[in-house]
DNA sequence: ATGGGTCTGTACGCTATCGAACATAAGGCG
DNA sequence: CGCCTTATGTTCGATAGCGTACAGACCCAT
């Protein structure tokens, strides 16, 4: 019963045809095909196609971004360090966005620690490279700004979301944008791994997850979790989901796809 | 426990001298004056000086601003309103910083709602003029785009902050920060309005004030609340505030300066 | 000065979440 | 198979903060 043939992933992010796209040949991440034909080839020419690892840290807050990064399958979480314990995810990145801003915006800071939080693959461009076609490229400049103004957006969100919203919709959300940029209904996450996540306790997180299990819309066992009802989901999460995606939407509006 | 300084409160919004430098004549922009001369002037000359009134709205989510703003004096507040009830400020502009960062980007939205807090003034550059600028000027796209990356950082930290801290840590964060961008230990809160920009009750800020009054941190009455022991605040306040002005620090480093 | 608006203080019960500890279940490996 | 690790479930008391309601204090304008 660990179908993985239950109904598709309604891909909720922007301009994924709706479902049925896994495992299709082309995982293109979505900010590289904004570009016109011939700077997304130059610039898939520069890149380097790299695995990504669970757990894998692919930067460190106040380091200089070595690398960026677009995924194209698997997700990174951004997280926030203050030395203290408790961490927090503040931002995840999938195949509709990218890793190294820093590098976009010519600023040698990263603000955030990268983890990986689910493998798959990106495409990897050196930061001199990238400061090269910024330089002639406007259209990459133009969809690397536009990101960075979805991302201000989201930590916005983030933030109101974090506040005012109850651990089962803030749970429910993550696990929208994380099937999202799975592409899958189903993942490898832990309750341990979802408190840390979210900033609460494991037992909140069985609470929460428990409740949503009982009225079937998820199912886990052991590390693995399957979305079972999307819609259902979608029914109970708060606004913040939708928010993020009009966003996105609204700022990298499908001009060229 | 009292020192949280090893270093000293190194007025971290890099020309603050901690408190009493009151009405200095010099009220700039710190984004500006990082420009070489020549291109600060030529901004300057673009730009109109306009008087920020409190409560003004400068900005709608999801607009596409007019104008860019520098204050020099007073701050401006930004707010994330999803519609529902309660609204809360996310980030907090003064003359350290700029609004209309969509413009910077040419990014034509607006991730915040933005509101004047305190009455001071401010550089006002037409969005058409400031793009003809950065055409050109590649200094000032990199302080803008620096600054993009520095607020990126501060709404990650404010959500941990707003996480994991107590509301008097919060409160006491708040009232630095303002007092850093009112240059002066005065200025015109009401619990209420506070409650608002924490997002929290009007009653748990009765509660924080009160404590931090009856300590002889801070004194209000009737709206006026003013900052009696800046030392006394630095010392409970949460690292947030600190890591705010590192990050500011770092990544726009006194070049110029 | 007096009265109405604004600002601040205080009290009450309630709930989401915390922190810690312990108990069960499920899977992997020798 | 049994053991050990990992994952999940449950319980208990504690607490920060919520929502609401009301009372006092201060300021200004008539």
């Amino acid at each position: 019963m660990t179908s993985l043939d239950a109904t598709p992933a309604q891909a909720a992010l922007p301009a994924v045809s709706s479902g049925h796209s896994r495992n299709l040949p082309v995982l293109e991440n979505r900010l590289i095909q904004r570009l016109p034909r011939t700077d997304r080839e130059r610039l898939l020419g520069l890149c380097e196609r790299v695995p990504l690892h669970l757990g894998e840290v692919l930067g460190e807050p106040g380091a200089t971004p070595e690398f960026a990064f677009f995924p194209t399958d698997g997700f990174i979480s951004l997280v926030v360090d203050v030395a203290a314990k408790p961490s927090m995810e503040v931002g995840l990145v999938g195949f509709e966005g990218m890793l190294g801003l820093g590098l976009a915006l010519d600023v040698a800071h990263a603000p955030f620690q990268a983890v990986v939080r689910r493998a798959g693959m990106a495409w990897r461009l050196p930061g001199d490279a990238l400061g090269r076609e910024l330089a002639t490229a406007s259209a990459l400049r133009q969809v690397l700004n536009s990101y960075a103004m979805v991302l201000i957006d989201q930590l916005g969100t983030h933030a109101t979301c974090l506040r005012f919203h109850l651990i089962e919709q803030r749970l429910s959300r993550w696990l929208l944008m994380a099937q999202d940029r799975a592409r899958a209904d189903q993942f490898q996450v832990t309750h341990e791994f979802l408190a840390a996540v979210l900033g609460v306790r494991r037992v909140s997180i069985t609470t929460a997850a428990g409740t949503l299990q009982r009225d079937g819309l998820i199912k886990y066992q052991h590390g693995e979790l399957t979305v079972v009802d999307r819609d259902g989901l979608q029914a109970r999460v708060c606004d913040c989901y939708g928010a993020d995606q009009a966003a996105y939407a609204k700022v990298l509006s499908t001009a060229t796809a």
